[in-house]
RNA sequence: CGCGGGGUGGAGCAGUUCGGUAGCUCGCCGGGCUCAUAACCCGGAGGUCGUAGGUUCAAAUCCUGCCCCCGCAA
């Protein structure tokens, strides 16, 4: 088939480079125009924009659906569009391009996390089955009627990075068979059934902590929040993120943010007597570091939060 | 010129205000104690204090340029 992309993360590219070692041809690449990066914005073309290039697919660079890129679309006459977090909706007249449609591949069980950050909000609810979903794309967002749906266990130490990483693992292999009974003519789509639930893009205010809560909850914020836009809390004047934790079996008595030692480990009090683990830390300023190697540089108690 | 923090033995920090050749908590090596240990005791190695220059009898510390790392904001 001939197979019009749109994409824009590093996992699109992966599933780019996948698709372009297929029988099936990749014509055109959509993504999103080059945006400023870093402490220096330096202008960068996206992940999926560098793969087209590398693999010599032409581009086509665009952050609103206009007249003029349909016509583009439409110029390669293309089987299939395929979608992975582009970033902007499609409406009808780009839909229409494809003889087949377009299908996205889509990082939850639908129709729960509908929107842009359904892994993260699978984490931060703690979620102990997500998975990935095949669908046809509608008007709505990730509305359309389900190809296939796969789910998978969430491993309890597993952030984000890692959880999306898999997934685009699992997303592939699910992606193969639906373009094979796409290509076959038998595939089957079956409307999304239940409310869902919607999963918007989270902002860093989203990622502070707040340690009158659980431990168990605080975990499940410094998972879902790396590798962005990474927990965070407030030591004195100064912010310091939390890259990684782990929820102690434990209780203490302290004050909620109160830190302290234990054998080697670096805890934290948290809400209804919980403990939380610290793992790895980064205060402001400073590279990322191991919790005990943070804590020995501290003179004095720390109470974090406040 | 967006705001800010930082570069000191392998790690994390103190020392810089009021110049006088380096300290703390760990790690590492050797020895001891112990049924044993991430616990404890004794001893040891390891640093031209990011870099280039300047001031000075003397610079981690004062002055100037440069490089690198990072948080926030975009």
């Amino acid at each position: 088939m001939k197979i019009v992309f749109a994409g824009t993360t590093a996992q699109a590219a992966e599933v780019l480079k996948h698709l372009h070692k297929t029988h099936h041809s990749v014509v055109a690449v959509l993504t999103r125009e080059d945006a400023p990066v870093g402490r220096k914005a330096i202008v960068t073309p996206s992940a999926v924009a560098q793969v087209a290039q590398e693999l010599g697919i032409p581009i086509i660079k665009a952050n609103r659906i206009t007249d003029s890129v349909v016509s583009r679309l439409d110029e390669y006459q293309p089987d299939l569009g395929v979608v992975i977090a582009y970033g902007s909706l499609l409406k009808a007249p780009a839909l229409a391009v494809p003889r087949h449609g377009w299908i996205n591949l889509h990082f939850s069980l639908l129709p729960n996390w509908r929107g842009a950050a359904p892994v993260q909000h699978s984490l931060l609810a703690g979620d102990p089955i997500t998975g990935v979903s095949i669908f046809r794309l509608d008007e709505g967002m990730d509305t359309g009627p389900l190809l296939a749906s796969v789910p998978t266990e969430v491993q309890p130490d597993e952030n984000a990075g890692e959880l999306l990483n898999r997934l685009t693992q699992i997303g592939i292999t699910a992606l193969d068979e639906s373009l094979a009974r796409i290509d076959a003519g038998i595939a089957v789509f079956e409307p999304q059934s239940g409310d869902g639930t919607l999963a918007g893009k989270l902002q860093r205010g989203d990622a502070k902590i707040d340690w009158s809560l659980n431990a168990e909850s605080i975990n499940n914020l410094v998972r879902a929040m790396n590798p962005e836009p990474i927990a965070w809390t407030t030591i004195g004047e100064s912010t310091m993120r939390v890259l990684s934790s782990r929820p102690s079996r434990q209780t203490s008595p302290l004050l909620c943010g109160t830190v302290f030692m234990d054998s080697n480990q670096v805890y934290v009090t948290c809400g209804s007597n919980s403990v939380l683990q610290l793992l790895q830390v980064q205060p402001a300023g400073k590279n990322s570091m191991p919790a005990a190697d943070w804590l020995r540089g501290q003179s004095v108690s720390v109470v974090l939060g406040g």
